[in-house]
DNA sequence: TCGTATGATTGTGG
DNA sequence: CCACAATCATACGA
């Protein structure tokens, strides 16, 4: 109570200094300014003290009524919501105005990619079909994958939608609540519109905030989920059957030079079902491998040349004979006892006779002879009448005899 | 359950 | 960026 009647007694001159600012508000023009600074001191006093006096309900309901009805209350009100608005608010005014956040920015951009914040639900649910298909290349052979990731991505959709809607509305009746309730104390405080105008964005940036987490953690769910289902490495899916005896055909007819153009890769990913990415992968593993273990894969090679000299009876299959004399040559290209012969032990002799292929590739194989060059990826000389142009495997080459290989 | 096959990834070199 | 080599992680058959 002291307190308040010495702050009073020093806002003497804040009334002094209110006098000026006042007449700005065309307030009590046709009354003497003794008048006038005697009621704001009035009023001013009575604000004061009002929060130390005990009041009943009646009483304080009376004092509100009196206060309120006072004709100068209007004009001390702007005054009193100027200064708070200077003192106080502008502080916060001045963080108000902050760039949209990268990090908000982000997780934004990655939920609408994901499909699931996309632009309605409908649209949402394409995109995370868009998504999906776009991750796996449109592989058949995962379709139940897919569709069990898109099981589970509608349901982080639904989730989040959900939790979205709810947070929205909390904010919504909270903010409406906060207005209410400033709306009401404006009436006895000094609130200024642009006070709760203020209040709201405080309070919608709260919610922002929540919003933020709720998007970051559906990211991390997003991710999971990802990383769960679209992982191929970890959900690794042998091609179909009728997938590798295409690749196979492909690497075998074209052994002494498999490596499919562009547009072969994408010719046998169609065929095949696979990304062309796959059929690089596929293409590689296979030379590799192939290079590993030759006298296996010299068996596999002699299936596929008699498979395609089945596909092309009558057109002659003598180019595919390779597999009496196979060994023979093979021992030959490798200078004979050097070969061992038991599985997967002939790695450190072979690869040291192979002939690494060379970067430079003129051209799909489409275009290239078996034997004009004799840079072949791997001891391929003993491979030739494998090779052919295409599907053409008519064994009509006479081309000149095996060639040694560089050693 | 184990060994092998196989598709994918990683690291390296050109 | 591509090819290769090594490696990983899973699929699959015995």
């Amino acid at each position: 109570m002291e307190d308040g009647q010495r702050m009073y007694s020093q806002q003497g001159g804040l009334t002094n200094m209110s006098g000026n600012v006042l007449p700005q508000y065309n307030m009590g023009q046709d009354e003497p300014s003794d008048q006038r600074k005697q009621e704001i001191g009035d009023i001013l006093q009575q604000i004061m003290t009002i929060t130390d006096q005990s009041l009943d309900e009646a009483q304080a309901r009376c004092r509100k009524h009196t206060l309120n009805c006072h004709r100068m209350k209007p004009a001390l009100f702007s005054v009193l919501c100027e200064i708070k608005e200077k003192t106080v608010l502008s502080i916060r005014n001045s963080q108000e105005e902050e760039p949209p956040d990268p990090q908000l920015m982000r997780l934004d951009n990655m939920l609408i990619a994901e499909g699931v914040a996309g632009p309605e639900k409908g649209g949402g649910s394409s995109a995370a079909a868009n998504a999906t298909a776009a991750a796996s290349g449109g592989q058949p052979d995962s379709a139940i994958e897919h569709s069990d990731y898109r099981a589970k991505l509608a349901q982080i959709r639904q989730i989040y939608h959900t939790e979205l809607e709810k947070y929205e509305q909390a904010c919504n009746e909270f903010t409406t609540h906060v207005v209410n309730l400033l709306r009401e104390q404006s009436r006895t405080r000094p609130i200024a519109p642009k006070e709760i105008e203020r209040m709201v964005t405080i309070i919608r940036k709260k919610f922002a905030a929540i919003e933020m987490q709720l998007k970051q953690s559906t990211c991390e769910a997003v991710m999971i989920l990802r990383s769960r289902f679209l992982d191929a490495r970890r959900k690794r899916r042998n091609f179909s059957k009728q997938a590798t005896e295409l690749l196979n055909e492909y690497f075998y007819s074209h052994l002494s030079n498999p490596y499919p153009s562009e547009e072969a890769k994408e010719e046998l990913a169609r065929k095949c079902g696979i990304t062309v990415s796959q059929v690089s992968n596929w293409f590689g593993n296979k030379r590799i491998r192939y290079k590993k273990n030759i006298t296996k894969a010299q068996e596999e090679a002699n299936v596929y040349a008699a498979k395609s000299a089945a596909a092309h009876e009558g057109q002659g299959a003598a180019g595919y004979n390779v597999g009496g004399g196979q060994a023979g040559m093979y021992m030959n290209l490798n200078g004979g006892d050097n070969y061992q012969s038991s599985d997967n032990s002939v790695g450190d002799n072979v690869q040291n006779q192979i002939t690494p292929h060379p970067r430079s590739q003129n051209g799909s194989p489409h275009d290239q002879k078996p034997d004009d060059s004799t840079d072949s990826w791997c001891a391929g000389a003993f491979m030739q009448g494998l090779d052919g142009e295409g599907d053409n495997y008519d064994g009509s080459s006479d081309e000149p005899g095996l060639k040694r290989p560089k050693i």
